[in-house]
DNA sequence: CGGGATCCGACACGATACTG
DNA sequence: CAGTATCGTGTCGGATCCCG
């Protein structure tokens, strides 16, 4: 309801629709981390062991796994479940909540993979014409 | 094709299919900083000058703003126009590249609107069962 | 108005060592 | 195996000053 919006909104647009924010920034304070997305995207195939994930994962050391899987499961993503076996034994695998999630990932891999190359170009050709900017 | 995937694919889910990435991480890399998502839905709304961004986006400083906007211009997903008048008037709006976008950002509102009540919950509940965590 | 340049603190993340 | 604890570092972002 606030008067300092002049601009016209695209017909037909899914404009975002709410005055500010809306629940994106919401998402992504939950997965936009470096690790989140790629662990869920691994879960989504089953249920693994930490080292099955840590292997999986690639590149992400043990205690970046443990947080990213801690908050996973405090967000009600995933789910924990440890046998008191020895050695110990433990199970991490998608909630309800959490499949419902790769929905989402599935849109952003389908944007990706239709837009990258454009984005690429326009990268190479802002490059070109900018050769000295420290914007990268 | 690698043998270490022992879990068995839910079936009618939409598997994120590639066996690694996928290319979430270059949209996250893209969108995924503080200021990105704000900027562009602000703009979803029609053509903005830089002092009408930083109005609308609340809390942003002209240098992250700055930063934010050159880097959507080089990813192609904002153009920015600059009329040499006195004082200086520059419009920024989306590209059709960027309008593109608007379509992953709605389909992020819907997942934060059905879901953040029942996350909200979950962190609730993790928090009163972990009294003392450094997690959050 | 629309920036650029500089300084600085906070935090995310990585590396390493240790443990039940 | 599945973590915890500690330390170090790079980067993101905020604050401030300056300029055409």
């Amino acid at each position: 309801m606030s008067a300092t919006h002049t601009g016209v909104t695209t017909p037909g647009e899914p404009i975002v629709s709410c005055a500010d924010d809306c629940g994106i920034r919401e998402v992504l304070d939950r997965i936009g981390d470096k690790w989140s997305v790629l662990v869920v995207v691994e879960l989504a195939h089953g249920v693994r062991r930490f080292r099955e994930l840590q292997r999986a994962v690639d590149g992400i050391s043990q205690r970046m796994l443990t947080l990213t899987v801690r908050r996973l499961e405090r967000d009600g993503l995933v789910s924990r479940t440890v046998y008191p076996t020895v050695p110990p034994q433990v199970e991490y695998k998608l909630t309800e909540l959490g499949h419902s999630l790769t929905h989402l990932l599935q849109a952003m891999t389908e944007w990706s993979a239709a837009h990258r190359e454009a984005i690429a170009e326009s990268r190479r050709r802002w490059d070109a014409e900018h050769p000295d900017s420290d914007i990268r």
